[in-house]
DNA sequence: CAAAATCCATATGCACAGGATATGGATTGC
DNA sequence: GCAATCCATATCCTGTGCATATGGATTTTG
């Protein structure tokens, strides 16, 4: 049995007339009397009756004919859902993210503008260190990761800096530092004498490295206080008064009581990088696509400029 | 795209080998490779990655393996069905049956029968007399029927009668003819005197023309009573003492109170029979099938000579 | 490290399936 | 009764798909 054949049939059964048919499938009468009858002699058994005008379905034919439409129904959408996948139209990717990366406006930006792009690819978000990221990625657990450690790419795998961006001091509101957010940019040597909260824990080489690398550079050794694995805790012990923390700057969207933000001199602050990480040679169009539509969106955006000031 | 090509498709993702999939498929590797790479081409994207050892799907080749199995399988489905329809082992049948025919043991006997070696025929009852049997007949809206009337072949039908029975005389409990049902014979004379109540209406030639034929013959001309349009209405009468009637000797069946059965001498008693109509030249193989399971039910049976005395 | 092995791709020849043309036969309609 | 319609059969031919032979790339083995 063959497509060809069922296509055949289905225009014979739905002009109910073998010369029509063959008019339709451009082609002549008796090869096509020929085909049906080679599908009547392989199934052993009568699929048209024929009557002095034309030909009429019998029971079987009958039934034939609505399973052999829904068979060639059905293998149109497999085409359809094949191609869609080869196009990276369709299928799953799993995203690695930072704590921090959410709160730049970037992230969630080109997020919505992938999945209105591929409404077809169910986008999983998975929250990552920057190492576990790197394990999962091998692991293929997750297919890309947004990440804040300025990777150098590990093996198999392929880094992409999508932007850099300033870092602020997050001051407990009370510290007599925490100004208007317009004041003045903050000497970093101001901080000397504070405890510094450093975010991001041991998981990865990310702030917290950015932010002590920055306090050498300007001459102090920073009195570490606190750890704390995530944003909101580190916010909160600010707001405590237990400390300060350098964060990416897109972080002052989170407004929490308590908690006091400013500017550092351009010279001297540090700065946090957002990198996108994959493997490299994944062969997945979905991927492909992702990587593309973030890259091209973090060369174009304008926000990034302004943001860097 | 060829149904061919699918099973190739097939069985090499099953494989993960050209060359032991052309083995599976009795041929060679070349003409294999050549088939994949010919469907690649027709939809333009990659199914495989060529390895060092065999061959491995890309998304698209995992997401088309689903999908052409179920493809597949939709098809051997279809043909499945198709056969059986040819076989007349699926399908629909509408069974019109005179409402005195399912006292009869042969009825329920050989649809039990034919329910059992069919079970994908789905049965419909329709309980009609013989006049609207012919009707629905020509008129499709049933297959075949079980009829009382003695017809005589109306265009395009075609009769099989299937058994006759003795007919018995349903009297009043209470009447002094009224018997035990091992009584000696009953002369149809002793009945010239009553009421006859006429079963089956006007609505066909049935077994109230039998039983008046058969008074005719016995030499007096009955006196009808009331018509009624169903047996249980008939022995409803009867038993109430407005009458007596004639009835096919498998209502004996049906016991009900006030009513008592009397056998009727052979030489002249009625006969009541069980005709199978059908429409002539019907080419549905559920009806063949049918019809010869109850035409050589009617035939074997052994039930049959025993009723007949 | 070279040689064998494994496996896919390419090249060429051939056989057959499937299509075109021509024609016959059956039924219907005027 | 003749024309028209439509399916079936016969014959020929082209193109497709398979087989054989061979090349190239990578891995395994001695």
């Amino acid at each position: 049995m063959d497509l060809r054949q069922l296509r055949y049939f289905v225009a014979v059964a739905e002009e109910g007339h073998i010369t029509r048919a063959a008019e339709r499938l451009g082609m002549q009468q008796p090869p096509l009397s020929q085909q049906i009858k080679a599908i009547e002699q392989e199934l052993d058994l009568q699929l048209f009756r024929r009557k002095a005008r034309g030909v009429e379905l019998t029971d079987a034919g009958r039934v034939l004919l609505d399973q052999a439409r829904a068979v060639l129904e059905r293998l149109d959408h497999a085409l359809l859902l094949t191609r869609r996948t080869a196009r990276g139209e369709q299928g799953r990717l799993s995203v690695g993210i930072a704590p921090t990366a959410p709160f730049h406006p970037f992230v969630p930006q080109v997020m919505r503008a992938f999945r209105q792009a591929y409404p077809l690819v169910s986008v999983i978000f998975d929250e990552c260190l920057s190492r576990q990221a790197v394990e999962q990625l091998c692991g293929e657990q997750i297919d890309v990761a947004f990440v804040r450690a300025p990777i150098t790419d590990p093996q198999g795998l392929v880094v992409h800096t999508l932007l850099e961006e300033p870092m602020v001091a997050a001051l407990p509101a009370s510290h007599e530092l925490a100004g208007d957010p317009r004041s003045e940019p903050l000497a970093l040597r101001a901080l000397a004498e504070e405890s510094f909260i450093l975010f991001g824990g041991s998981a990865g080489p990310g702030i917290a490295d950015a932010s002590l690398a920055a306090c050498y550079r300007a001459g102090f050794s920073p009195r570490l206080g606190q750890r704390a694995p995530r944003i909101a805790s580190t916010l909160g012990l600010v707001s405590a008064g237990l400390g300060v923390a350098l964060v990416p700057a897109s972080i002052q969207r989170l407004q929490v009581d308590g908690v006091a933000y400013r500017r550092l001199l351009p010279r001297e602050r540090p700065t946090a990088v957002l990198n996108l990480i994959l493997r490299q040679n994944d062969p997945s169009a979905v991927v492909r696509n992702f990587v593309d539509m973030v890259r091209r969106a973090a060369r174009d955006d304008r926000w990034i400029k302004e943001q860097l000031e």
